[in-house]
DNA sequence: CTGAAAGCGCTAACAG
DNA sequence: CTGTTAGCGCTTTCAG
C-alpha cells in the first residue's frame, strides 16, 4: 500500500489534481464545497506530499548545508546554532554535517554524486581542501567558505582577522607585565593556515613590545583539543625557565592547559596567565574562568548566510567576496585574577 | 545559461541519454569509443547531475535527519557525532538540525510541508512533542525517538534507564558517606519526563539507604544549563544546613555548580561532592574533574540508526521497539578527590 | 552494447 | 474558480 499521491486524492474527491494541489498549498482560492471534499479525501488517504517531487519542479530544496570539521568542538556547535538561526531569517533550513576533519570526506562533499548536491547552497569550514578541489567540484550548489584557509579570492569567504586577534590576545598578556609568553597550537604545515596566522599575530605583538621570540615557548599541536593543550602546558612548565603566560590558539587548548596547570599547583594567573581564542561558553565556567578573544559568531553566521543566499538567488554577482567579521577581547579570571576574594589566585589547598 | 542536463550532454556527444547516464553512473558497460565522446561532452558542458531529479526517480534521498533541542549542549553535539558515524556505516548521510527547544519548531518538523520530509527518516530528541503531534504528522519519513519523553509505545524509542542512572549516581554519593544529598534539575511539569525519572531514581537511592527525603534540597531548573546549575548551587549553600553532596541531572548543571562552589571557597569534594549525568568530555577537564554517569552515546546512536534504517527499508515490521541503551558510572575527582597530591580538595588559596 | 520512451509526483501555464 | 496538461531531470524497462 504505497503512499497516496495527489492524483489518488483527486480521484477520490472527484476533482482535478489542480484543485487538490491548490488546497494543499493554499494557493488559489477554492470554493468551500470542493475544499471540504478534498480535505476529506486528504484525510482518508492520509496524504503526505512528496517533497522531492515538489523540489524537482521548483528547482530548489530550501535547504542550506553547513559543514564543519567537528560538531563537538564547542566553537563549531555555537557557530552552527547561529547559522541555523541566520538561515531561518532568510527562509532557509540549515542542516549541519561534519567531516571528522577527514580530508577524504571533505573532498567527497564536492563530488558529482554527493548527497549535499541536493542543498541549495553550502557553507564549508574546510581544513584540507585545496583551491583545486573547489574548482573541479562536481556539484552545483554555490559555496561560501569559513575561515582563512584557502585564500586565492575565487570563492566567497568569511573570517575574522586572525593575525589581529592573536596579536590582541598576546598584547593583553604583555599589558599584564608578562614577558615569557608561550604559544600553544602552531601548525607549521600545509593545512595550518589559521594557526600560522595566529603565530604571526603572536610574533607581531612580541616584536612591538620588544620581547625576543623564543621558539622553545611555541608548541605545535596537531589539533585544537583539550588533551593536547593540557599536554603542551605540562611540557612548557617543565622547561628550565617556564613561561609566565600562555597564549592558546583556541579555547579548548586553553581549557586543557588550565586544568593541567591548576592540577599541578601552578597559580593561574599569578604564576601563569592563560588566554585563548573562540569565546565559547565553557570558558565562562572554568575555574578560573578563561580570558579569550571571541569572534562574533552571530556576525560570521549572518554574513555567510547572506553571501550564500545572494549567490543562490542571483541577487549578487558571483564575484567572490572576502568578508571580515569582528572579534572582541574578553578578559576574565585566567588573566585578571579572581577578584573580590582578596586572594592572589587559585591553587591546591590542603 | 542554465545548468547542463543529461539531454544536453547526449545531444552534444551524439549519443542517447541512456548512454550518458550509464557513463555518469558507471552502470552498464559502455564501449570505449562512446565513453570517450561522452566524457568530453561532460567536461565541455561542465555537467553536474540534478540530485533532486535522481532522488525523485529513486524515491529516496539517502539522507537521515537528526533533530536535537540544542546543538551547543555538548551531550547533543557528542551524540550527533556518533549518529553521523552510525549513519555512514549504513550508507546514509546524517544531517543535524536543532529546534532551540522551541515547541513550535518541534511541531513544524512534522508538518506536511516540512523540508525534513525530504529526508528518508528522522531521529528526534523531542522536548515538548505530544503523542498526538506524532500521530497527526504530515510527513512520511519514519521516525525514531530519543529519550524517555513520550512513552506510549507507538513509536520506536531509544533511551537509557534514567531511573537507574540517577539512582546509581546518588548511591555513589551515599557510598562516600554523604547524607545531605541535594539534587539540581527537577522539572515537575508536563515536559519534564526525563527529569522526573531522575528524581525518582534519586529518591529510590535515598530510600534504600534510609535517608530521609528533604524537599528543600531539590532545586528545579527550567533548562539543563551551566548558569542555572551555578545559581542553584549557590542557593543550596545558603541554606541553614547546606548539603554535603549534589547530584545534578546533567553535566552542564554540575559544571556550573562546580564553578560556583569552588569560586565560593567550598572544597570539592571534601565539603561537597558533585556528580552529573551525560559523560561529556568537558567534565574530564574541569577542575576538579567531574564524576558522572555516562550514557553509551555510541550505542544510542547505533541503535537509533539501526531501528530507523530497518523502518525505512522495510526489513523490520513497523512495530515500535523500546530500546534500552547502557550507561556507566565514571567516578572522578569531584567525588573521589584529587589523588596523588596528598591534599584534601581544591579551594582558594591565598 | 545502445536507443527510445515511460513515468517518478508535483507545480503552474493555459484554457475555460 | 477549476480542469487539462506539459514538463522538471533523471533512471530504467523494453526493444533492438
Amino acid at each position: 500500500m504505497r503512499e497516496a499521491t495527489l492524483k489518488d486524492v483527486a480521484t477520490r474527491a472527484g476533482v482535478s489534481i489542480r484543485t487538490v494541489s491548490n488546497v494543499v498549498n493554499g494557493y488559489a482560492p477554492v470554493s468551500d464545497a470542493l475544499r471540504a471534499k478534498v480535505e476529506t479525501a486528504l484525510g482518508e488517504l492520509d496524504y503526505r506530499p512528496n517533497v522531492i517531487a515538489r523540489n524537482l519542479k521548483q528547482g530548489r530544496s530550501g535547504l542550506l548545508g553547513l559543514v564543519v570539521p567537528e560538531l563537538d568542538v564547542p566553537y563549531f556547535a555555537e557557530l552552527a546554532r547561529a547559522t541555523i538561526a541566520a538561515g531561518r531569517r532568510h527562509g532557509y533550513t540549515v542542516m549541519v554535517d561534519q567531516t571528522d576533519a577527514d580530508p577524504e570526506r571533505e573532498r567527497e562533499l564536492l563530488t558529482r554524486n554527493s548527497r549535499l548536491a541536493l542543498f541549495d547552497g553550502l557553507i564549508l569550514s574546510p581544513l584540507t581542501l585545496t583551491v583545486q578541489d573547489l574548482r573541479v567540484r562536481g556539484n552545483r550548489a554555490p559555496i561560501v567558505l569559513l575561515g582563512e584557509h584557502l585564500f586565492d579570492g575565487s570563492f566567497s569567504h568569511v573570517a575574522i582577522d586572525n593575525v589581529a586577534a592573536a596579536r590582541e590576545a598576546t598584547e593583553h598578556l604583555i599589558a599584564l607585565g608578562r614577558t615569557r609568553i608561550a604559544a600553544i597550537g602552531d601548525q607549521p604545515y600545509q593545512t595550518g593556515e589559521t594557526a600560522q596566522l595566529r603565530t604571526a599575530g603572536y610574533r607581531q605583538a612580541l616584536e612591538r613590545a620588544g620581547i625576543a621570540y623564543d621558539p622553545r615557548l611555541v608548541r605545535p599541536t596537531e589539533r585544537f583539543h583539550r588533551r593536547l593543550g593540557a599536554a603542551a602546558a605540562t611540557e612548557l612548565m617543565a622547561l628550565p625557565s617556564p613561561p609566565d603566560a600562555i597564549f592558546c590558539y583556541n579555547d579548548l587548548l586553553a581549557l586543557g592547559a588550565l586544568r593541567s596547570l591548576v592540577r599541578a599547583g601552578v597559580r593561574v594567573p599569578d604564576d601563569v596567565a592563560v588566554i585563548g581564542i573562540d569565546g565559547i561558553e565553557e570558558g565562562e565556567f572554568s575555574m578560573p574562568s578563561l580570558s579569550t578573544v571571541a569572534p562574533d559568531k552571530q556576525q560570521i553566521a549572518t554574513l555567510a548566510v547572506e553571501s550564500l543566499v545572494a549567490l543562490i538567488e542571483g541577487t549578487a554577482a558571483p564575484a567572490p567576496a572576502e568578508v571580515r567579521a569582528a572579534h572582541t577581547l574578553l578578559p576574565r579570571e585566567s588573566t585578571l585574577g579572581i577578584s573580590g576574594l582578596g586572594v592572589s589566585g587559585l591553587g591546591i589547598s590542603g
